[in-house]
DNA sequence: AACTATTTATAAGA
DNA sequence: TTCTTATAAATAGTT
């Protein structure tokens, strides 16, 4: 759409990128808001630019990117693992809190001029951000720990089904007359790392 | 676009609001896919369907939602709250440069620690200590990411493998004649995982 | 920021 | 469902 087509690549003007980044980026947004309401459902559109910036649009009114996500996290958490079920809202939650609690040091911040804030003040806030830091840290480290825990468990899974498989194609060769089994069963050799586990992060938080 | 106008409310007919959400969604992830190419930038679109089911599309190759999303949900903690996203970035760095002043306050007004580092040097140490500690848990979460990658390779492989195999299964069965190692010297071609590398971990912290 | 010539997306119909 | 097509919408280059 447009005086001619583009080549599906980056352009290479600088100015016309971004000239067309701000075009097509309202442009995503308007669709996603027409596919949220014609449809009756939930979109969120999140956007980076390349200097980092943060452009974000969704369905629905305040903050509902954040539910959006909590709601795509814990699909995710569910798809992987059946086990971190009940983590997944104590991660949503905690997320929460965590930013309930960045938005009332927003608050405090504007509302007082900042020097007003007594030394206390500043103190019960940093250890209530502290608090909160440590627990998104451990938190981050058990989702990862559990992550990799089903990985393994998949790992495991597919070599097991993989030898199986091996050992048909090796019985379906033999009972033909032909060796074939040979050059099969060196395959089996490789890979097979030991079930190595990494045992403890650095810091548990 | 299309043969008539339709007005910016839900489609009330369940089979036209299905169809229509199928082929908006397809357009709205292409028009993602292309503002990423042409434009170099990251996005991503979640959307949830009326039933709960989730698609997701994203510029990037494996995972790349969830590292956008990661960056998102740093964004917000950074920031706190997007909506006000300009102004709340130069907010709260006015807020940390003001906290950390009042800290070393804080510390000066205890000076009376019977120890013999001097205050400076304590913040000194606190500030080389902070740094330290700050690079430990990227390289932790570095390290973690890359395991993560590791065994995700592998299991992308194995699946690969055992998708050959499956077929060799099948041919076999079905030929029921010579086969051989053909077909199975085609999967020496795994091991060695590429030293691929995941840059952003889940928070930065 | 506005303007158009074009391309692209898609609503309805087959 | 998938394809076709008339029409609406988006947008590349221009001013």
């Amino acid at each position: 759409m447009g005086r001619r087509k583009l080549e599906m690549k980056r352009i290479e003007d600088k100015n016309s990128r971004l000239v067309t980044f701000s075009k097509r980026r309202s442009g995503l947004v308007k669709k996603a808001r027409h596919l949220s309401v014609l449809c009756d459902v939930d979109v969120a559109v999140i956007v980076f630019s390349a200097r980092g910036k943060l452009y974000e649009s969704c369905s629905g009114t305040t903050n509902s990117v954040d539910r959006i996500l909590s709601r795509y996290q814990k699909k995710c958490l569910e798809a992987g693992d059946i086990t971190t079920n009940g983590a997944c809202d104590d991660l949503c939650k905690r997320f929460r809190t965590c930013k309930e609690l960045l938005q009332t040091v927003d608050r405090l911040t504007q509302e007082n001029n900042a020097e007003e804030l007594s030394v206390n003040d500043m103190t019960e806030l940093e250890q209530e951000l502290g608090a909160a830091l440590g627990q998104t840290r451990l938190r981050k480290t058990q989702l990862m720990m559990e992550y990799v825990s089903t990985l393994k468990e998949k790992e495991k899974k597919l070599i097991e089904e993989k030898e199986e498989l091996k050992n048909q194609v090796g019985a379906s060769a033999e009972k033909n007359g032909v060796d074939g089994g040979g050059g099969v069963n060196h395959l089996a050799t490789n890979q097979m790392n030991p079930p190595q586990f990494i045992t403890l992060p650095l810091f548990n938080g």
